[in-house]
DNA sequence: CTGATGTGCAACCAAAGGTTGCAGGAGGAT
DNA sequence: ATCCTCCTGCAACCTTTGGTTGCACATCAG
């Protein structure tokens, strides 16, 4: 059930990937991680609107997707971003970004381009 | 029911955006009126793996949030890219993938910083 | 051992993506 | 005007997913 590319065939892009980053409460999940270092189900759900085991079933998908690593240390499992996929995933963002403006771009050009034509 | 900040305030991301552009047959959507310039629910769910009605409640959300515009056209209803929202949006992608990748290199400025000490 | 604290699992709810089915409006052919 | 066709719009329904509550189990501190 993976992915790979789109209808157009230009963006290359890993739905799984996306799907994991696309939910607003795992983006924040990763912001957290990112700038506490690391954390448990139990000190992200304390800084976020939602229960334990919310965050515990976020951690779960992200876990999956690989953009986290679990490190159980005895009694807690505390979490940490990996720097590679999520450099990817990052990465992912830029380029569908970028390719929108790029075609932007091209077709306010082709926009010109006929309006010049039209005043010949 | 707009957005805003992110738990670490940060981003200032549109939640509303996000997930606009968060489910890949919208995104998809995107890329084929970019390239085709216009479609109707009927021509995109031709060359989707999605029902014509499928196609139309994501107009819709599309349109709720601005990144597409209906053009009435006698029967059928024609959708257009709007450009300034769209080019927000890839900044908005942009942005994100840019601040992890930011805090991602100051992660690992840090843990050299670290090694570094610890040689001493 | 006992009490906190942290995790894991299961049942349940609501929203969202997707489907089928059907009624209705706009054009073209007769 | 009529009939047929094509496209849209609405409603009911199913499934997945983000979220909740509740409870059982494991682990550390006293």
């Amino acid at each position: 059930m993976s992915a790979g590319v789109t209808a157009s065939g230009t963006a290359t892009v890993d739905d799984d990937l996306w799907s994991a980053i696309g939910d607003p409460t795992r983006r924040r999940m990763l912001d957290l991680l990112l700038t506490d270092g690391e954390g448990t189900a139990t000190t992200l759900s304390q800084r976020l609107p939602v229960t334990r085991q919310a965050v515990a079933k976020h951690l779960g998908v992200l876990d999956r997707v690989g953009l986290v690593r679990a490190v159980p240390a005895g009694k807690e499992k505390r979490y940490r971003v990996d720097d590679e996929q999520l450099a990817r995933a990052a990465a992912q963002l830029a380029s569908v970004g970028s390719t929108w403006d790029a075609r932007l771009q091209r077709i306010k050009r082709i926009a010109e381009t006929i309006h010049q034509n039209q005043q010949d």
